[in-house]
Order: structure tokens, then sequence, then C-alpha cells
DNA sequence: TAGATTGTTAATCGATTAACAATC
DNA sequence: TAGATTGTTAATCGATTAACAATC
């Protein structure tokens, strides 16, 4: 990416929500906005977006601010959005369905490829014109196609075995569904999504939220 | 909680998984549980397992560690869990009716009573016997029973106004799958599940390994 | 030029880690 | 009692914020 330095977790969090906040801004016809402003609609600091956006190079101009378009454009570049990537889906119950489903991950150029499942009565069918095959053809599938990331929407249960499977076969990134923490090589990514932690710490917020009335 | 000083997110976000690991130990039969022995298992130090602990009270035992379903339960009562929670889903396509018919959620006591939409296909259906109703009977619905979380899966474009609406009716919580941050009055909670900014994070890191190869 | 706002260095703040006395 | 491990204080580390010289 050209940078050196190490890029801490927190900035790379921050980098989609950026992404989206100028987008936004192109979409209301806003061409130029300082961080100043930035700040003021994101709710964090001018200096914080600065910093960040420091780390991966200067993007603005003095007296000026940054032009909105060019800084969307490169921070879409930093998340490598600029290419597009090949996914598919383990475990097609209703999680992996819907997120099949979901259009929108195709107009940003990730496309789900296929689909998998151990259950006779999902193998054949098709969702949204990806097919489901049986689990067992994972590994040829996977060694036949190239596959970028692969979304588990599995049971926990079958996650260990499969990730092994995938890793050995050079799947570099995943997209954790199944609440469980992965155990990969290194070099391999994974991204949880714990939907289940999430509700809780939601709950933790409400509850600490009423009994400070 | 009893607990005065302010807990930070990190902390806030890590006990989720604490329950998790804990829960697992108890699976396995295992009943006791060093800090060092945790920290092992869960990848953290085992220093800041007991500051994290330390903030609600003091669980354990010295020259013994810890009960597992003590702490297991302990760690419950603080995120809420003693307790069950009614919930509504606002946007009933695919990633409501996942949500829908996600099953384990009523396990841990997290009821969804009822579900809205606009689109006249879906209302009137049931999914696993969840009623799908217009979204125009939503604030009555509110005003007539207790709500104590909105599961947002409806279009971002929406969602301003339906959030605006059940804050107006006294709903306190909001697990926010929508692409876009909600602006709600003090004392609201909102947990933000933003899927396209998980993928890119993980994007981002499958890049970068591949770059630092 | 004068004004605005960046890029960047320095200061502050908070979170993590280390250390150890207390104690089971 | 001796060994183990906590609860807690102190040290370190990293992230955020503030400040300001550079410059468009």
């Amino acid at each position: 990416m050209g940078q050196d330095k190490k890029i801490s977790a927190a900035v790379i969090h921050r980098l989609p929500r950026y992404y989206r906040y100028l987008g936004d801004l192109l979409e209301k016809g806003i061409t130029r906005i300082s961080s100043k402003e930035l700040s003021n609609r994101m709710n964090i600091t001018a200096s914080q977006i600065r910093q960040d956006l420091n780390n991966f190079g200067g993007f603005g101009q003095q007296g000026y601010g940054y032009n909105a378009a060019y800084l969307h454009d490169e921070i879409g570049k930093i998340l490598g959005l600029d290419r597009s990537y090949h996914m598919i889906v383990i475990g097609s119950g209703n999680l992996g369905q819907a997120l099949i489903n979901y259009a929108n991950f195709e107009k940003r150029g990730f496309f789900i490829r296929a689909a998998f499942d151990i259950n006779p009565k999902l193998v054949g069918m098709s969702v949204r014109g990806i097919p489901i095959y049986d689990l067992d053809e994972m590994e040829n599938y996977v060694k036949t196609h190239a596959v970028d990331i692969a979304i588990l929407t599995l049971p926990r249960s079958q996650a260990p075995d499969v990730v092994k499977t995938l890793c050995d076969c050079g799947v570099k990134g995943f997209w954790n569904f199944s609440h469980m923490d992965l155990d990969v090589p290194e070099g391999v990514c994974v991204e949880n999504v714990h939907l289940t932690d999430s509700l809780m710490t939601l709950l933790y917020k409400v509850n600490d939220a009423s009994h400070n009335l």
C-alpha cells in the first residue's frame, strides 16, 4: 500500500466509515470538505481525521481542505475496492441466503460465486442464480476456482474442519459469522461478525443507561 | 450494576467473549479456571482478564482461580442475561427474516415479537410464527406492547423516520443493520452491525497481508 | 496578500501490561 | 505451611487530542 509503519486496528476500522461519509457527500453534490466540517458530521475530532489519513499520504491541500471525490477514491484504493473479489458462502441457511440475496455487494465488486451446505434439501437449489453445492464438493471447487474470501455462515461445530481445508487450499480471507473464534495460519485474515456478542453488548449498554437515569 | 467508575467500550466489548469462552468451558466439564489458563485460550493477557473482571467485582479466589460456573453466571448478570427481552424487527427482507429464523436467540431470552415492512407481499405473512405487519402499524404496536429493542434491517433511507418514531415511543435500544449511523437522544443506545464496513475491513487486511509477503 | 486549513510534532489521556503484596 | 493465584498498584505503551509552522 506504500505506507511502511504498521497501521493500527482502530484506524483500519475507521476507513470504511470515512469512505461511507465521503460517498454520502458526493451524492449530495458536495465536492470539497475540510477535516473540521467532516469531523462535525462524523462526531470525531478533526485532528483524528488528519492523523488517520496521513498514515497513507497527504490527500488534502492547505487552505482548501480535501477534494471529496479524490479522497473517496483514494480511500477506496487503500481498502482494495479498485478490484473485484470472488467469494463463496459456506453454510446456506437463512443467514447465508440473506447474504447471497444482498445485491449491493455486487455494486462494490464482491461476487458470491458459489454456496455450500450439507443439507440435502438445499443442495441443488440456487439462490439468485448462485448454485448451492454439497459441502463435499467445496475442496474441489476451491482448488479449481479463484476464491478470495470464504463467508462462514455455518454452525460452529463444523467451522474448524472447513477452515482447515480452506486454509490448506490457499484461501486467505474469512468473513466469520460462526459463533467461534478461528485458529488460522500466519497470513490468513479473519473478520468476525459475532451477532450474539453484538446483541449482548447492546443489552449491557441499555441496562447501564437505565441504571444511570 | 453496582460499579461506579465508567466502564470503557473496550471492556464492554470483551464481556460477551468471556461469557462465550466460559460457556464453552462448562460444556467441556471444566469447573475451575485461572486467569493464566483462560488467557492462553483467548489469546489475551491474564492481566487484562483480571483488570476487566475487577471493574465489576472480585469473582476469584487467591491460589484457586475462578469458578467457571459462578463467573459465567456473574458475567451473564452484568450483561443483563438474567432477564428476557422483547424485540421487534423493522424491515422484513432477507436479513430481517434470517434473524427471525435464528432460534438460538430465544434460548438466551431474546424474543422477537413482531416484524414490520412496507412491502405488501410480505405484510400478512408470518415467519416462524412471527407476524409481519404493515409499517404503518408499528407506532401503535410499540405504544401498546413492551418493546426493549428494535432491530433495524431496513434500507437506510427509511431509517431516520422510523428511529425518530420509535425513540418518541420510548424504545431505548437499537440493533442497527442499516448502513447509516443513527442520531438518537441521550439515554438511547445503538449497536451497529455495518456489514459492508466489516467486509471492507477484511479486504484491507487481506490486501495488506499479501503486500507484506 | 490575508485567511484558511493542512501535515506534523508535541502533549495528554487512557488502555494494556507488569509487578507484587495479600491471601486462599 | 508452601504454592498458587488473585486483586490492585505502578509502569509502559499506544492512541487521541492539541498546537502550530508550513503552505495553498
